[in-house]
DNA sequence: TCATGATTTTTGTTATAACAAAATTATGAA
DNA sequence: TTCATAATTTTGTTATAACAAAAATCATGA
């Protein structure tokens, strides 16, 4: 992916988009540090954009400043992931109670098909594609409410949360979590029953959090 | 206020703390457009940071892009309202909640005496210094969960809904909305009972949101 | 009067250079 | 070695100029 590729004439945007996938995929150990000229030369783009950009993930979350002129990949910090988590819980919850009933026939089946290519990742241990569609699950049921600033904001969460754990990930997507919390959604927006899909979703949430928390305190322990 | 007066050294908050507090004042009406060299002359500062400022408020959705080259101040929108207002209600809640325990005597003084303040600038009907105790007794009680990105998320919520709605807000004081409200939270901080604060909270913003909903449709229909 | 096309002006974006301040490295003494 | 201090490099921020594209204005026709 080069600069000429984006469909936005922004580099701004390039550039944030770069680093979020950098983020996303665990490119950055915890620590980094991410000067501007440096993602600049990285990405082929003058310092302007990539300040825009780090700055802009700063203010997310995504990166953290630890000095005046140091912003780094953040480290693991049960404090922020338990703080992220109670937002998500408020926030998806909200957008998933608000937009279970607009689920249609064809939402469901999408949904069943993204379940079943979840199950599949995870025998074959692809746990990238697995937390991909994980996220698509999510956010097609998310998106049903119709709330864009809702959505962007419960974005922001997930990129936070996905840039500080990704490393975790692998260890914590072994279980087969979430098949169970996914299968009771779906039964709850064809039974048009939103709040058991609410229900549903927050369990799924809070079973991953618990699986993050226990993953990030033994990496802890043994470092 | 000028550029020097600021203590941190960026011009790029400066600008954006100025352009927030016009907003939030009222100082702009709907459908004014924030050029990037406009508002870089009025704040006696180069083009970078107006335009960084003038970005980081549209993606906070205090100001909005209807073309590629133009930003406005938002006008009155309703569903914008409720989303905003649902989220408020999610998220405000969540703070008073995980909060509520922690609330010592002086909190509670300091709210009591807040509410003096706003009942009295209300009989006196000096409505901007009403909202201003307002929003300060709304966020000395979320300050007390310590969750610093729970905090700045709600922030942008209140400008958001501030930089939209703040000239129906006169109107909209003038019922003493509120009093009941406020002294039921406080109520339930001395009982530490969170839900109960949080209920008294949701009321708050439910209430307000009843009144803004009704004062814009009124001046929607007058146009 | 109104639409439509051409022209002019305005505007957002970006690369770059300069500056000040922070971060880093080197140096020195205890 | 260890710690403080000085020298050096790196870095964030900002103003500016140039460019392309959008917006506004004007002109022209019916």
């Amino acid at each position: 992916m080069s600069a000429s590729d984006l469909q936005s004439g922004r580099l701004s945007d390039f550039a944030y988009s770069s680093i979020k996938e950098q983020l996303a995929r665990g490119a950055y150990k915890p620590g980094h540090k991410l000067p501007i000229r440096s993602v600049a030369e990285m990405l082929n783009v003058g310092a302007t954009p990539a300040r825009e950009a780090i700055n802009r993930l700063v203010f997310e979350g995504a990166l953290v400043m630890v000095g005046p002129k140091t912003v780094i990949v953040p480290h693991l910090d049960l404090a922020a992931l338990y703080e992220v988590t109670q937002m998500r819980l408020a926030l998806e919850g909200l957008a998933t109670e608000k937009g279970a009933l607009r689920a249609t026939n064809d939402i469901v089946d999408k949904l069943l098909a993204l379940q079943e290519k979840i199950t599949l990742s995870l025998d074959e241990k692809r746990y990238g594609d697995a937390l991909h569609d994980n996220k698509e699950f999510h956010f097609t049921i998310y998106r049903l409410c119709e709330m864009s600033h809702l959505l962007s904001t419960i974005e922001a969460l997930w990129l936070r949360v996905g840039a500080s754990f990704h490393d975790l990930y692998p260890e914590f997507a072994e279980a087969k979590y979430g098949v169970h919390n996914h299968l009771a959604a779906i039964e709850g927006l064809v039974d048009k029953d939103p709040s058991a899909v609410r229900a549903a979703m927050e369990n799924d949430i809070r079973d991953g959090y618990r699986r993050l928390k226990k993953a990030a305190q033994e990496r802890l322990k043994r470092q």
